[in-house]
Formats: structure tokens, C-alpha cells, sequence
DNA sequence: AATGAATGAGAATTCATTCAT
DNA sequence: AATGAATGAATTCTCATTCAT
């Protein structure tokens, strides 16, 4: 690990790599010893840089919220039509499931966490306030209701590798939802029909 | 308190009532006291019934799924044609929103759990394994891909939950998956269409 | 297990099993449920029996006591010469090196229990008072040193039976000790040596 | 509480102080907290250097012999004949007989921990098979019998010590224990009787 | 800035003992 | 007399956090 001089550059350098520590121990599970072991510093340079477990926690959830919107952003600046737009987004999330899938774990762990003391800010809030606009954006999709639909489902496809079945695999499941997507589209918004050929 | 009698009878009951404690805290925030506490024993007799809490929380996992197979095979048996099963499917959902929602919290808490030590038993492919084919069951569809669909929207419903979008509302989600569905089968199962009326 | 009707009978009749369980765990590790399995009854009867686990340790040493006493004395009193009093006697020993082996384990045991609390009265000094005079006796010895020297050599072979060494066998070092204690006799008892012939 | 710097050492410093503590209490019947506050330091800071409880029990152990063996060797160097050395171990253990007894109360407990799981490496046999031929040494006695004698003899003895009979001192023990030997000596190693004079 | 020694409250678990049945 | 459910204080051990160096 190269010395970064700028506190706040290495403080997200290590923040960066706390999200797979964080994902595969969860957060409860995982020691501060373990954070800076992995991280390859000691407890006292960690506490030197946050001044808690539960900052890093929450320092990584914004960190990530942001990341996220704005490579969103930049991979789907290229894309014009809207079947193009979906077959990107698509296939974005493909790429991404893993990730997809810590995030939801990380997530569902920072949830039980911050109810405990509900006068906390929350920042999961935020989390789909400003990513339900952005898919609808990216789809092309007018309905917001729909848009929802899209990350709802793949928040379920998420939730389906922690069972464990075979048959349930990200790819098939994406299929399937565009095989539905464009079954609804067809019947309700027949204006997608005439434009789009997918 | 009266002395119970027959010690596996009172461990169910005392099972029954670990469920929303495990949900409300999560597995590893929850301390062995505070289930207790919230149980209305004893450390000593809670440990008098489990072995360990790792043990509680297993079990509960496992009666959790045996109860809900019983449940929806009871509650589905009086239904006859496709479109009744599929509304009393949906609601019966939608009455269950709170302990499903709950139940996910409690799974991904068990995910986190098991995969440390990994040679043990899973129990969550068990979950989907059994749970799969009584959806396809109950629905009366015969492409598992597609009831698979159905299950898997319903767990990102209840992961959408923490979110806390007020937008997102079970209901309203379960409204949308319905017409989807039927849009989907009408396009690829002109048989259904025939048949039901919805 | 039959029952037996007299309560102290029955009490004995536990106190007996009790000496290989406390010998083998210890008087600590060893616990009252593992008493009472071992026992083959329940928790409740024990303390029905007995009113702590200290007391059973207590009665159990006394018992032992008077029972040794009572066996050597039978076990000696045919015996006329002293050559066949030093014969038996370290038959007797060599015959019960186990039981002497794990006597030890419970003795020093119960050292360590009793001299927390000191005002306790110390059974074990009514151990050796009585002993010790009964050696001299059945040995014919007429120095007590001697007669202790012998009883504190055969504590030092149970001790070494910890080290495990297998040169340092009970027997072997029995003779040893034979030929010393003769070796001894003849040069500073040469009474011993006109009247016997070993 | 200074911060000492060399880690290892301070860990051997603390092992040190644990003798006692152990050798009072018993291995099962003291706690950590009661060890952590014998030394002054808090129960984190126990853990810090020692893993467990059985750890620090181990480590105490092994400590010691090497500790034994270096000590003996050192004090035996000047020593040139044969009575020379008798008389000078003699005074050793007469010196150490606190010590000694103590390290057998030690040596006990751990005997009956290790008992329990039987796959762990018995540092006793270590013992007697490195401290045995140290004796033959010492004394200058060829047959290493006797010397095995003599060992066992000073282990008698210290379990002779929690009988508290006031007549069996360590000392007059001791005097009994010589005068066996030169006898013994005498009658079967004539050639001992040529050279020395004790 | 970086370290890791030190802390002590709190976690899971055990266990002698009590007591209703 | 016999049972075993119930208790809770005490045990071993953990861990976020602090602080001297």
C-alpha cells in the first residue's frame, strides 16, 4: 500500500476496500481488528481515520450510493435508443451482480442497524429516492411504477443467491424479466411497440 | 411460572415467540439475555432448552419452513380453477407482508451466519427447493421459470422494504407483478388466456 | 441399580460409585449432573442424599478412610513374621496401585478444596495420624521414621504415575524400595537381620 | 502501568508471577479475573498475551522446567565429588521445598486437565525424561534406578506435606532419605564405599 | 501519522442448587 | 422418594475504543 499524503484520499482508498470485509463477514460479525488486517494498518491508524465502527459502516454506504450513480451515469451516456438503453442496463447489472449481491448484504445489514436508534439519518432512503429516477431515466420508461418494478426485481434476484439454487441463476432470471418487461410494455404502452424493435 | 410438562411442546412455544425477537434485533445483535428477557425466562432455562444460540436460531429457521408449507398447503386446497389459486395466492402475500418481510431479515442474517463455516448444513437450499415447486403448485403455471419469477419479485418486494421508500408499498407492488404475469402469459401461454378470465 | 429401602445404605452405595468418577474428572471439573449420570439417577436425588457436592467429596474421603483401615487390618492379621508382614504388605500395595493412584488424585484434590477456607477440619491430617501407626504395626518396624518413610515412597510412585514415564513402573519400584528398606534394617537395625530372612 | 516494549518479555514476566497463583488456588478453582488481578493488569490485558487460560497454564509449566533444569545445572557446576554433589542437591531440594510442593500441587492439576483430552502433547512425560538423567548426573550414581529412587522419594515427600502431619518435615525426610542411600549404596555398589566418606 | 498495549463492559455459556410436581 | 425444570451468579473470553510512545 502505497503512503497517500492527502488524509482524505487514503481514508477513501481504505474505504474502499473495507466493502468486500464488510460483505463477506457482515457488519456485526467482523472485528476492528479484522477491519485493519485486512486493510493492512493497525487498530490505531483505523480509529485515526474514522472515528468509529459504525462511521466506516456509514462512510462506506454513502461512498458506495455515489460511486454507483455516477458510473451509472457515465456507462449510459453513449446509449440513445431506449432499446439500446435497456440492453445496456442489462447487461451492466449482469456485469455487476456480484457486486450487486454484497451490496444487498451490506445493506440488510446497515438496515437492522440503524432501526435500532431510529433518530439516525437514513441514508438507504436516499438510496432509492435518487436510484428509482435514474432507472427510469436509463429505461427510457415513463411509468415510474414500472421502473420500480425493474429494481425490485433485481433486488429479489439478489436476494435469491442466498438460497443457494443452482436453477436460480442471475442471467436466466434477467432474461425472464425482459421477456416480461416487453410482454407488459407491448399490451400497456403500446407507443413503446411502435417505436422500439428489441 | 408453571412447570411445563412436556419439554418439546415448551420448546416450540418458546421458538414461536424467538421469531419477531430475531427479526426486530437481527442474530447477532440479539443477546442471549435479551431473548430471555423478551421469552420471560431465565438464561439457565433458556439454555436448559437449546444448546446454544446458534441452535435457536436454526431451529427456528427450520419450524419456520415447515409451518409456512403447512400453511399455504391449507389455505390453497379449497381453490379450483388457475385465476382463484393465483388470487388467493397474491392474497395471502399480501396478509403475510409483515412476516415475510420479517423472514427475509432473519434469512439473510442466517446467510451471513453459515457461510463462515461452510461445511455445514444449508438450510436456505432446502428453503427454495421445497418452496419452489409449491408456488408452481398453488399458481397452477406450469414453466418453474416463471414461478420462480413470481417468488423471487416477492423477496425483492420485502428487501425493497428497507429502503423505506413510502412509494414502494407492498400492495401496489403486488398489483403490478399480477398484471405482468398475466400480460406475460397471455403473449406466451395462449392456453391460460383461453381458460381464465382474471 | 436396585433400591435399596435404608437411606444410608443407598448413601454408601453412591458414595462407592463416586470414587472413580471424582478420581477420573476431578473434584472441580467434574460436575453434579455428570455425578448424577454417572450415578444413574437424577439431579434431585443427589441433593436428596447429599446436601452439596462439597459434602459428597467429604463423606467420600471419610469412607475411604475407614474402609482402607478395615482392609489392611484383615488383610494382615494371619500374618505372623515380619519378613511375611513386609511381603504381604507390599502385595497388598502392588494389588491396589491403582486404587492408591487415583486415592492421590482425590487427595490432592481436596487439599486444594480445603485450604481456602481454613477453618475447615482437615481430614486428611486424620489420614496419615491413623495410618501412619498402622504401617508401623503391620511392617513390625519399630522406628516410626522408617514405617513413614515407607508410606511417603509409596505416595511418591503414585505421583510419578503422572509423569507417565514407563521406566518408572509401580512394581519395579516397589522392589527397589524393598531392597533399600532391607539394606537400611541391616545396618541400623541388626535385630531385624538374627530374626528374619527375606 | 509503564508500557514495557518487548512483548515476549513481559509475557515471561507475568508467567512468572503466576506460579503462586496457580499453586494456591488450583488450576480449575482460579479465574482469570482472580489471575489478572494477582498480577495486577486487567483481563484484556491477559488475553493480550496469553490466549487462554489453559495457554497461560502450559506455558507456566514448560517455563518452569526449563527454568528447573538451567538452575540445577548451574548451581551443580563447582561441585567435584561424588559426596560433594549428594550433599549439595540434598541442600537444593531442602532450599526449594516450598518450591517443589508447589510445583506438585501444579503438576497434579495439570496432570488431571490433560487426562480429559488425550491427543494434547504431555509436557509431564518432558518432565522426568529430561530431569531423570539430570539426577543420575548430579549424584553421580550410575544406576539409574536410584537415582529414579530419589526423585520419586522428593515427590513422596511433597505429597507428604498435604497430609500436615507436623512429623513428616521436609528435612528430617531428607536426613532419612540419605541414610537409605549411603546404605543401599554400601551394600550393592561397593566401589561407592571405597572413594567417598560421607 | 502510526502503533499496539491496555482497558473493562458485556457476550455466550455453565453449574450448583432449589423446588414444584 | 424421585424427578428434572428453573434459576442467576459466575466463568471464560471478546472487542470497540483509548492512549502513551
Amino acid at each position: 500500500m502505497p503512503k497517500i499524503v492527502d488524509h482524505n484520499q487514503y481514508r477513501q482508498a481504505l474505504l474502499d476496500q473495507c466493502f468486500d470485509l464488510f460483505a463477506e463477514k457482515g457488519y456485526s460479525t467482523i472485528t476492528m481488528r479484522q477491519i485493519a488486517a485486512g486493510l493492512g494498518v493497525s487498530t490505531g491508524t483505523l480509529y485515526h481515520y474514522f472515528p468509529s465502527k459504525e462511521a466506516i459502516f456509514e462512510q462506506l454506504v454513502e461512498e458506495m450510493i455515489q460511486r454507483d450513480m455516477l458510473q451509472v451515469s457515465s456507462e449510459m451516456a453513449t446509449a440513445k435508443t431506449t432499446s439500446d438503453r435497456i440492453k445496456r442496463g442489462f447487461e451492466f447489472v449482469e456485469r455487476k451482480q456480484d457486486y450487486f449481491f454484497k451490496q444487498l448484504l451490506i445493506f440488510t445489514d446497515y438496515y437492522q442497524q440503524i432501526r435500532q436508534d431510529s433518530n439516525q439519518p437514513n441514508v438507504l432512503e436516499r438510496v432509492c429516492e435518487r436510484i428509482q429516477p435514474k432507472i427510469s431515466e436509463i429505461l427510457g420508461i415513463h411509468d415510474p411504477q414500472v421502473a420500480q418494478f425493474v429494481f425490485t426485481f433485481v433486488d429479489g434476484i439478489c436476494v435469491s443467491q442466498i438460497y443457494g439454487c443452482n436453477a436460480a441463476n442471475f442471467s436466466t432470471h434477467l432474461q425472464l424479466l425482459l421477456k416480461m418487461l416487453v410482454a407488459y410494455l407491448e399490451k400497456y404502452e403500446p407507443s413503446f411497440l411502435e417505436t422500439e424493435k428489441l
